[in-house]
DNA sequence: CGATGCTGTTAGAGCGCTCTAACGTTAGTG
DNA sequence: CACTAACGTTAGAGCGCTCTAACAGCATCG
């Protein structure tokens, strides 16, 4: 019954048909539960494979049968956990559909990001889901190399690579909207490096800043709650006039930014209320209070992974982007 | 130049070696990166390759050659960024060793968990790290078919699975220590279901309770934030005493029992002093302020990473258990 | 000048599986 | 009772790659 771990590792299908006296063919049906195979020689079939401990090949079976039944999935960053929001949402769209799932994180680094992509392609994954992704659309598309892929949080102009985002064009706006009408006129921003793809959260603050005839003012972070941190250190040692409201790129960004504003003791939102982006769990949190606003992570990933299933099911056409409508969620940090 | 992405898909070396006029063989030796292939030869093959379109299929490459120079990490839960440190800590560790990294998350569910192994093993990963898991030994051990594997913040009694973790129940002492140490005698404990293999921390808690003759009191909750919060809201509708400090499983857990104790006007540390585990980036946060016992998350996932490394090398021995000194981080919710 | 070694290349036999087409049985039909 | 149909089973040809062993070509050497 037991076998040494390293014998287990050469059962093949060969030593189970022999084992149970019927074709190697046999064998694979019954592995993969074929109806077509009498009771009898099925219960043979496992009950030898069982003895000798035999762990069918999936390289092997990818390879003959040209199929993975495998998704790639790629995220940007496991500390912001808006990604494990959006996991959790393709997990759901996809629960049911007999796929699987593998896992890469990008770091927020092109070349990791591309090699990933790349890894992915080159194993023949069914699909490729992209949480989140720093690269061109040109690197992307050659590293996809026609691989179906969805974008989240990004619309990619790739031919076949649909993207599901929140509009974070209105975002941007929503975020200055609510704070001009609580009465702030000093509103800065605080977004990310410049040659990030992820622009228009910074493009709908400014269009909203015009609007209202007020002055922008700019910060380059990254993401980080680090970063923000530094950032806002930064600023309050320059010595600077302190906005009195800051929108933040992510909820990350505005953590960082209240403590360091907590640390020079200045009171949010008092001295300065500020706003985030993603409303990740910890900014709802009452100890945070962050308002933020809410891209529907798991949504987005339940959609991405319904548009993937289609995409994988053969479903043909130009690429789809699905966009939805952020939602404000107002908390202590700008008022109330 | 550029090929319909279909056309792509089914491009193999034999086609490049066609192209470009020399043995398929050849083309191996290129994608290889093989020293002994004239300078001429390689660029007429990568010529040919880019020409076509060429992506290696790295199924049949893994089939061919037997190894997939590939890892494959498990973690628990992506909501806890404790396991974004020990990813950080796995990456770091393998830099350079040239081995890939295959993601999948468990979810806390031995169910998915044990499927997510069989299925690294299925396609023949070189090793696999458990970055937090629940399934029983046996079942592990089952999965696993003798591949090398490295547990973390768990020891298991398999043979050659090593483990990394920190001392919990060390944790569970150093907490009780630290509160008894400020003049709390009401020591609660919030810990985890049951059935869950992670019962050290809440050993040293009950131990130390003990050396210091007072009475311990157990709550079970799920090592989540709204578990945490949920816990404490039934406690209070309850209208039991409350003790006057809380030990709570880990930081997420911690966090849910403040949040739950701000909302009822309670103050923390004054009414309640909370102390927590995991030390994560969040509970580090000035705006949080949660004592909290670091487990050195990055360093375990190093650790980890060496050990996967060694074993992949060959090297083979019993199973290692290496052991981290957690570290007493004191802030805000349990004094100064 | 034939023996020796070296370099670059290739034929061909796998790796462990799937899949098509064909097979032997048995049951159903006129 | 031959004749088809359906069922359960199998042989054998791949899937796209790696790897061993052998090979041609050429310089080196006693």
């Amino acid at each position: 019954m037991k076998q040494s771990p390293v014998a287990n590792r050469s059962v093949t299908m060969e030593d189970v048909a022999r084992e149970a006296g019927v074709s190697r063919a046999l064998v694979s049906l019954v592995m993969r539960d074929s109806p077509k195979v009498s009771s009898a020689k099925r219960t043979a079939v496992l009950e030898s494979a069982a003895a000798l401990g035999y762990s069918p090949n999936r390289l092997a079976s990818r390879l003959a049968s040209r199929r993975t039944n495998t998704l790639g999935v790629l995220f940007l960053d496991l500390h912001n956990s808006v990604f494990a929001d959006i996991y959790d949402g393709i997990t759901e769209g996809l629960a049911g559909s007999g796929n699987q799932v593998m896992v890469a994180v990008g770091s927020a680094d092109p070349g990791t990001e591309l090699e990933a992509v790349r890894s992915f392609v080159d194993l023949r994954v069914d699909g490729v889901i992209l949480a989140g992704c720093t690269g061109s659309s040109a690197e992307l598309a050659a590293a996809l190399r026609g691989t179906p892929a969805v974008v989240i949080t990004r619309e990619l102009e790739v031919d076949g690579v649909d993207s599901v985002l929140c509009d974070d064009f209105r975002s941007g706006v929503l975020a200055v909207e609510h704070l001009h009408e609580l009465g702030h006129r000093r509103i800065a921003h605080v977004d990310i490096s410049d040659w990030l793809p992820y622009t228009a959260r910074r493009e709908g603050y400014l269009a909203a800043m015009k609007k209202f005839g007020l002055e922008p003012l700019l910060v380059h972070s990254d993401m980080t709650e680090r970063g923000g941190r530094a950032v806002m250190e930064n600023f309050l040692a320059s010595g600077a006039t302190l906005p009195t409201a800051i929108f933040a790129h992510n909820d990350l960004t505005a953590i960082g930014i209240m403590e360091a504003l907590a640390a020079h003791g200045l009171l949010v939102p008092d001295d300065v209320a500020i706003v985030g982006c993603d409303n990740i769990e910890v900014a709802a949190s009452p100890l945070i209070g962050l308002t933020s606003i809410d891209q529907h992570a798991g949504e987005l990933g339940r959609m991405a992974a319904g548009l993937m299933l289609e995409r994988v099911a053969g479903t043909s056409g130009p690429a789809v982007t699905r966009k939805l409508e952020p939602t404000l969620m107002v908390r202590r940090s700008s008022g109330a």
